[in-house]
DNA sequence: TTAAATGCAAAAAATTTGCAGACGT
DNA sequence: ACGTCTGCAAATTTTTTGCATTTAA
């Protein structure tokens, strides 16, 4: 996936910020607002926060960006390129990609509420295999 | 539900102001703190702001609520009685409960990831009746 | 009686805004 | 050249904290 390609498409001019945060989120998957300014300013040090929340509006907007909202977790975001939930870990926090589909749910549930469905944002949640074993 | 009761069992004393919170939910299903807030000062005005916060806070850690994250929606949060997931109408806003179980998808998830999980936090996301009758 | 809860005000954290100058197209 | 984007600082909004006082058990 192109990033610049992408952006023109969707209007958006290709500035260095603008890719630093779309490479910094690709290469970690999962990440906050303080985190992603924290990480692009180690390369990056003259990057000011507000142009890390305007950035993440705006590509949030034009569906380049999809927000993960997880119980006990902050808010992060990743790449709305592929569909998928998560599974959280209550113990380390870790939150992690399951690609499978919801779509038996999802219509079950369309046919209760009259709902016409089209996505869902799902997060199980339990403890991870590391520390299941550190618990022992 | 009796919300003295389950007060006691996890050692919170019955205020008026924690009675009034977890009425106040209870009456309106899914409230976010601001809501809550306002509400409440309508019956009983001298209620603190602070109060409701640390009251929401200290319910949660108890788990007589439950938060809800759902994209393009402050937090919220409802009585946790029941296990229950939600369906979110883009154009309105609209929140609502639906009873049904992802057991299925709970399970697969877990084989997928070796997780073990037990609860989900799932959010269907698309456009209510009301809003898709509205359109045409 | 005593530990917990409240309300207030102040502090801290998170997010948004306005604007002048810089930059991508 | 034009309109968007950036960075800064200030303004808002949201959430947390400290503490004196009150209150439930």
């Amino acid at each position: 996936m192109n990033f610049e390609v992408q952006l023109k498409e969707k209007k958006l001019k290709v500035t260095p910020q603008r890719m630093a945060i779309l490479n910094e989120i690709q290469r970690n998957g999962h990440l906050g607002i303080e985190e992603i300014y924290e990480n692009i300013r180690k390369i990056y040090p003259a990057i000011s926060l507000a142009t890390v929340y305007k950035n993440i509006t705006s590509l949030y907007e034009v569906n380049l960006l999809r927000e993960i909202k997880a119980p006990y977790q902050k808010q992060k975001y990743e790449l709305a390129c592929d569909r998928h939930i998560h599974v959280a870990c209550e113990k380390c926090g870790k939150l992690e990609d399951v690609h499978i589909e919801l779509n038996d749910a999802m219509s079950r549930c369309s046919d209760m509420t009259n709902y016409k469905l089209h996505d869902v944002s799902a997060v199980f949640l339990g403890i991870c295999s590391d520390c299941a074993s550190k618990a022992k």
